[in-house]
DNA sequence: CAAGAAATACGAATTTATTCGTATGACACA
DNA sequence: TGTGTCATACGAATAAATTCGTATTTCTTG
């Protein structure tokens, strides 16, 4: 048990869809979480489980052992994490640099026009947005 | 080997890191590649040559045999390569929404005034600029 | 040509991630 | 209380990523 409060391990894909659940739930049960990944994943409901013991063993999750089916819970913030992992990608891909990331995200996939908005709302909040 | 023309296997870490030299230097034998990978990575010359072997076999990388020392290069430019890896993150992580992607880019690190111009350049040549 | 330097090939050990089967304990209820 | 259901625990198999050592080949140059 690896329960030192230090930096979480970077989550794996796996452990990854099992987060995107906990965030979306709050908290969940190992039945819970195998059901809402449904067929998306086509594993057994034990791997779910050992899956969850190991991030719990990890840090990346707490439970509550309080009833007979455990409670999990993220312990990283959604957002947090996303940070986190935005961040490697832009030291580890783009070389540092924010703007190749975006130019490639906006390349990536298709983004609309409600997107693009958004995104440059949030420019203009931090670039205080009268210069050119 | 796998020289199906299809689609690339997504790259690891160390690969992310010769890739990243290969990018920079368009092409570059074993050695090449080790020595600028220098201290940063602490292993020997035969685990950068391995992994170029196996990147090679993959189809990461397609090396020029004609010479003692083969001359590597990467298959896939860099710009589709990082294009694929920001989409995936977009997906797995963020739920397929560029705009938050990009709002936790800018809160992962320190983006400077000049970053955030650039970025605003590459929206605005995406949006059509005069509407709010 | 012989010896050393340098390059590739490749087997193998180690670690991590992922998966599942089985054992065992809890609970409900007919 | 006995039986079936559902939960956790955990050993173990498999696959992938990373690492290195050693063998073999090739070049250089004295």
């Amino acid at each position: 048990m690896d329960s030192s409060l230090g930096n979480l391990p970077r989550p794996t894909e796996a452990e990854l869809e099992i987060l995107g659940v906990l965030w979306r739930c709050d908290s969940a049960t190992v039945r819970d979480v195998h059901e809402q990944l449904g067929g998306q994943r086509g594993t057994g409901y034990t791997t779910t489980l050992k899956l969850m013991q190991l991030m719990a063993s990890k840090g990346l999750v707490v439970r509550d052992e309080s009833q007979r089916s455990h409670v999990y819970r993220a312990v990283q913030p959604q957002a947090a994490a996303q940070r986190q992992m935005v961040g490697r990608l832009i030291d580890q891909v783009f070389a540092g640099s924010t703007s190749a990331l975006v130019q490639q995200a906006l390349e990536a996939g298709s983004v609309d026009v409600a997107e693009l908005k958004e995104i440059r709302r949030l420019i203009d909040a931090r670039c205080g947005r009268s210069k050119s």
